[in-house]
DNA sequence: TGTCCACTGGAAGGGAGGGCTT
DNA sequence: AAGCCCTCCCTTCCAGTGGACA
């Protein structure tokens, strides 16, 4: 192969991670340690479903990263590995939060179950009672029992109410030779307060809780897929617990160690080091929260960005402390420069608290006495974060810009 | 103690846009 | 295709507020 760009790259590539899969949060390993007591109750509840029986219904409840669908997925193979040609038995998977109205529910689990030899619903133009009758009459006539697991269910009920699930717990009702069992996930725990209590008590049949992993447990988690991803002596002896400790203090995230041991491994390959050290993860943790807060700030309307322009111009002009009026008089010269419509102030102080609750600035409500009352705002990311907005495209004709004179200083 | 300022933040409602239903 | 409904984004209105100041 000729020399060109990548060459080196190639060339030098130097690989510390042996399995680069088994550091993926998607992956889903053989063994989830200090899962065994959930998973044993909801196998115990699926084996009905291999005798003909409808499993109850059952929630499950527990914060990001405690392994709620990691255990559902390993559940759901070694499932079709006990009936392999889905004889008894078909499990089916919905992530509410890609799909979140009762068309596209009812569409993709339809589309799951129903070969397209047999019948292809269209993605749009049934009515919605059309769907859910063609699904209930596949499902009657293959004489099974359904599985379905719908995670993140909590998102599904606040865009969509709770006429679906009325719609998926009666369906037993009218089915005389298959079954539906029905798995919610959710992170949330309150919002099944403020269903319909018949349909509350239907779908939480049986409730699970899933815990936050603690740090000796997600070191646990952790040391296991480093036996599987990396070679003897690459990882060097404090990574692991390190990794365990940073995302303990956080939430018992088990993602989030898996990201802290993945990009520090990353980080560690790129810089041609040898192996992997606690600086490395240092470096992995600066890097997760800037990309973090980077994303964030990238992602934000065009409005918001607007105001956060407004607040860096000021602070560039050595006010580290502004007040709602001042960025509010800052934005409408802002807005003319680049040309964008001028939303009034009550508007941008919703965009302001907004900015806010990011954590993007730091946003109190104080009283200058004769002065009125006001927000007191300061900017609360690094350079890198903003010169993210200041280098953003639409701008590029305020960088010589300064404000006129304010005359109301804090 | 009352006044005043510069807002805050809740409430109501309009308009646009998108999805669902007929 | 048209109507309906919902959500989102925004405006308008306004009562309420904390504290400096007279």
């Amino acid at each position: 192969m000729s020399d060109n760009i990548f060459t080196q790259y190639i060339s030098n590539r130097n690989t510390l991670v042996k399995n680069k899969k088994a550091l993926q949060t998607t992956y889903i390993p053989d063994q989830l340690p200090h899962r065994t007591d959930q998973i044993n109750e909801i196998v115990s509840i699926f084996s009905a479903a291999l005798y003909g029986d409808k499993p109850s219904n059952i929630m499950i409840f527990g914060k990001t990263g405690t392994g709620k669908t990691a255990v559902m997925s390993y559940i759901g193979q070694e499932l079709k590995k006990a009936d392999p040609n889905e004889d008894k038995s078909v499990y089916v998977y919905v992530n509410c939060e890609v799909v979140d109205t009762p068309y596209s529910i009812l569409y993709n689990i339809a589309n799951q179950i129903i070969p397209d030899s047999e019948m292809r619903i269209p993605f749009t133009g049934w009515v919605t009672d059309k769907v859910y009758n063609e699904l209930r009459e596949y499902i009657d006539k293959k004489r099974k029992v359904f599985i379905i697991v719908l995670d993140e269910i909590d998102r599904l009920f606040a865009k969509a109410g709770e006429d679906i699930f009325y719609l998926l717990t009666i369906i037993n009702e009218v089915l005389t030779n298959s079954k539906v069992s029905l798995v919610g996930i959710s992170n949330n725990p309150k919002f099944i307060e403020f269903m319909d209590p018949k349909v509350r008590s239907r779908l939480g049949e049986v409730r699970i809780i899933f815990p936050s992993y603690d740090a000796s447990q997600l070191e646990d988690i952790l040391q296991a897929r480093a036996l599987m991803a990396f070679e003897d002596g690459i990882l060097e002896d404090g990574v692991v617990p390190y990794c365990a400790a940073l995302a303990a203090q956080d939430t018992g995230d088990a993602r989030r160690s898996l990201d802290l041991l993945r990009i520090a491994a990353d980080i560690a390959e790129r810089n041609g080091d040898p192996s992997v050290t606690e600086a490395h993860v240092k470096s992995a943790k600066n890097k997760i929260e800037l990309d973090a807060v980077a994303e964030v700030v990238r992602t934000l309307p065009s409005q918001s960005k607007t105001v956060l322009m407004s607040i860096i111009v000021n602070t560039e002009e050595g006010h580290n402390k502004m007040t709602t009026g001042m960025v509010f008089s800052t934005y409408k010269e802002v807005c003319n420069l680049i040309g964008c419509s001028i939303l009034t102030q009550r508007r941008i102080s919703d965009f302001i608290s907004e900015l806010d609750m990011l954590g993007i600035i730091y946003a109190r409500v104080i009283s200058l006495g004769r002065s009125g009352r006001t927000k007191e705002i300061e900017l609360s990311i690094s350079k890198d974060v903003i010169n993210i907005i200041k280098n953003d495209d639409m701008f590029r004709n305020v960088s010589s810009y300064h404000p006129s004179k304010q005359m109301t200083l804090i």
